[in-house]
Parts: C-alpha cells; sequence; structure tokens
DNA sequence: GCATTTTCATTTGTATACTAACAATAATTG
DNA sequence: CAATTATTGTTAGTATACAAATGAAAATGC
C-alpha cells in the first residue's frame, strides 16, 4: 500500500465485532457494542467519504469545509463571514480559520462592509471564480463515490433519513 | 440563549436552501446544492450527535473517542496501542492522543507488552472500571436521543445503510 | 434618547483526525 | 544468519470544530 496505513483503508473494517456470551463477571457487559451505534457508524462513514474528498480533490484542492464556502460563495454575492458560517454549518471560529486559509490561497477576499462596521463582507476573487466549475465537477463526483455502495433508492432513503437528524 | 451561538442549536436549519432558477450568469451555476450532498448531511448529523453527547455525558464525561476507547477495553483484556486504534478506527497519532489524556485523567494505565518490546499494552484503571457502567448507561441514552427523530424502522434502516458506508 | 440586548468578529484553549517522517523492534525471506 | 520488510509507537505540522471570553457596533426597548 502506498499511502501510510490511514484508518480509511487498513482498518477500515473493525476487527472485533464478536458479540461476548456476556460471560465473565467483569460489571454488568449490558448489551452495547460499540460498533452498531449511531455515532460509531457516522463517524466511519464521514473518515471515508473525507479520504475520498482528498483523493477526487488533489493535494492541493480544498478541504470540504473549504470547498462549503467556496459553493456558497458561487453564487455570486457578498455575504458576511458569520452568515456564510450559519449557511455552512459552522461557527465563527471555525469559519474564521476556514477563511482566512482561503484567503491566503488568494480565493476569496475579505472587505469591509460600508453599512455595518462589525461585519466583515466575504467574496469569491477572479481566481475563486475561476475555480469553480472545476470543482463543482469533481464534487458531484465525490458525492457519486461515496454513495457508490448504495443503489439509487437506498442512497435517496439515507440522505432522507440524515437530513431528518437535522 | 444561554450557550453561544454555536452551530448545533442556533444555526441548525441551513438559510439559503433556494434553489435559484439558474438565472443570473455568473459560469455554469451546475445543478449542485450543497445542502443535499452526502458529506454535507453527515456533517450536520454528526455535529447534533456530538452536542448530544456532550450534554449527556457532562463537562467532565469522556470525549466520543475517548468513550469509545473505554468501551472496547471495558472488555477486561490488554490491547496494544495501536490494535485499540484500529478497532476504534483511529489511527496510530490519534489513538495516542486520546490514550494520552485518558491516562492523566486516570482512567486508563499504558505497561511495556513483555513479548514485544515495542508495544505498550492499554488497560482501564480501577478508576476506569468503576466509571464504565455509568458511561454506557449515557452511551444508550446518546444512541436513543440521537435517532430521536426517527421510527424505530427508520433508524434500523439508517443504521444497516450507514454500515454499508464502510 | 439612552440603557439593554444582540450581533459580529476575534482570540485562546482543548480535542479530534490525518499526513509525513522517523526510530526501534519483529518478522520474513533469501 | 543477514538483509529486507513490516509493525509499533512517536513527533511535528495542518485543518476542523467547539467553548468561552472579549470588544466593538448595531438593534431594541422603554
Amino acid at each position: 500500500m502506498s499511502r501510510q496505513d490511514s484508518v480509511a483503508d487498513t482498518a477500515a473494517k473493525p476487527i472485533a465485532r464478536q458479540r461476548k456470551p456476556s460471560s465473565a463477571g467483569t460489571a454488568a457487559p449490558m448489551d452495547y457494542v460499540l460498533d452498531e451505534q449511531v455515532g460509531f457508524l457516522m463517524r466511519r462513514a464521514q473518515q471515508r467519504h473525507i479520504a475520498i474528498f482528498q483523493r477526487i480533490m488533489g493535494d492541493d484542492g480544498p478541504t470540504p469545509t473549504q470547498f462549503a464556502a467556496m459553493s456558497k460563495l458561487s453564487a455570486g454575492e457578498e455575504i458576511s463571514q458569520n452568515l456564510l458560517g450559519r449557511m455552512t454549518a459552522m461557527d465563527p471560529a471555525t469559519i474564521k480559520g476556514v477563511i482566512a486559509r482561503l484567503e491566503e490561497r488568494g480565493l476569496v477576499e475579505r472587505l469591509p462592509d460600508p453599512d455595518d462596521q462589525r461585519r466583515v463582507r466575504v467574496r469569491l476573487s477572479a481566481k475563486g471564480h475561476e475555480a469553480i466549475p472545476g470543482l463543482l465537477e469533481k464534487a458531484k463526483a465525490i458525492s457519486a463515490a461515496t454513495l457508490a455502495p448504495l443503489s439509487r433508492e437506498e442512497a435517496e432513503r439515507l440522505l432522507a433519513l440524515l437530513a431528518r437528524l437535522d
């Protein structure tokens, strides 16, 4: 294997899913199997998704949150930093770092809002705009690859169920 | 609202889900709606889950990954650090930090493996063992609360679908 | 119109999570 | 057995992600 032993491939499948006959006397084992819990399953599905994301976007591509911000900005309007955070499900501290890194790479620009001195308006730079079509193409491939193990109907069902856990 | 404007509650629902008539001339908008992509939906579902986790476990409770490690160790056996990482879907660098923080809090112990000088064996401390029953109780409540918006059948379906995205 | 509250952005601190590079030790193979 | 390869654990660096606290500015209420 070329890439390091990342969790996403090498140790992908959990090793010990055995469900002991509840014998040994270490307190009450209870019927709790970590590998069957929502949180654990979601974490692992996310790890796989992020690995796919990085593979398809490439080494100099945006991270998932960076792309989310760019995607929302691609509509063309200037948006305040915090509002952009809400639109992409990032809190103010998180969106700040994401925008700062996008700005370092020349993909977005920050400018003061003339109407509200607290606000910082964020928008795509010309370079950012140029990147959008290619990124959207890759983003579609990422979603498809992530859902590849499922049929169309199953994928639709999963998305609908996930949307209800908001 | 008492807690800061965290994404998990205040800005929970995406704001702009409007699907413009593909008018404006900023390149090709393509039919890509961030809010409908697997990655985005999983990220938001995870954010909500983690918020529930922290609320139920409490301020001095373990984090999700810390609990995952403790849960696997509760079987009673000593496990090498890397193997424990594979069992809980964490790479070596990540499990190291998790175990270090559990050790600082006196919940796990690290000891050299007599048969393999590279290995570090990890096990629950007495204090860690005592904490397990209460933590398992809370962990079940966390899974239930996370899945609360869904019916039994829907929850089962979601878990089955997530398990296939591994 | 002024005090209270809210919003916006920032900073600091903690915890994941991964890549990459490394050293030490085991296991394998010629 | 010696050389190669693999495994284990560590360190350093980057990027999320959130809590909590702060200061500045805007909105609200009375």
